[in-house]
DNA sequence: TAAAGTAGGTACTTTAAGGTAACCAATATG
DNA sequence: CATATTGGTTACCTTAAAGTACCTACTTTA
């Protein structure tokens, strides 16, 4: 689980999952696009780094120009309904700090 | 749900977390004493940041020698059964990968 | 003929995180 | 009188991660 959360970690990370599990799968330009802020280094290695861990897959087309599409595979839909939870417990808890600061 | 990730992720945490799951209340030196290679400095910090978040509680008496007890709170405890089924995953894929490794 | 779009890779710099070690107060103990 | 105990704090150094900027090949479009 270490790992499993070392990888999650990272900045980026979950955002890019939150944003394929939402959009769907998405070519790496439309990621970019999708993620304001992160670098073309950063993308690529966080998603070399899920589809090592076979959350993420990635379908290259050697076209010209090239088309790469990505999204999740079963394991990252498996994710999402833990992150989903965890994501409602952390959603809970900021509303109950907003309340108690009321 | 980053922050929270974000906390989780840092070397430690979740040993930490872990230790008080399955020991209950302990004192900062029996603590340190289970947790093989940490550091002082790092213990503090990560209790700090699980305090700070409400998922675990201090309790310091001002003795002399000082007493300091440290338990999973409400939150730990509930963040605790999703961290079980995050490592029911883990476990799983980790399964998976052997067998295919055959 | 120059620019734009495609999916990155590479080199360099900066920043933040983690580790190490020394130090503290106050008392009990030998 | 020195030492151990407790729960840290502080200063310092090192390393790994992240950011920045520029590069590629090939084609289509203006």
């Amino acid at each position: 689980m270490d790992q499993l959360l070392r990888l999650l970690m990272g900045p980026w990370t979950t955002y890019i999952l939150w944003v394929l599990e939402n959009q769907g799968t998405l070519r790496f330009g439309e990621l970019k696009r999708t993620i304001p802020g992160i670098s073309s280094r950063m993308l690529t290695e966080r998603l070399r780094g899920l589809e090592t861990a076979q959350i993420v897959f990635r379908d290259y087309r050697p076209t010209i120009p090239p088309e790469v599409r990505y999204g999740l595979t079963e394991r990252g839909q498996e994710l999402g309904t833990v992150l989903a939870s965890l994501n409602l417990l952390a959603q809970r808890w900021f509303l109950e700090k907003k309340l108690s600061n009321h």
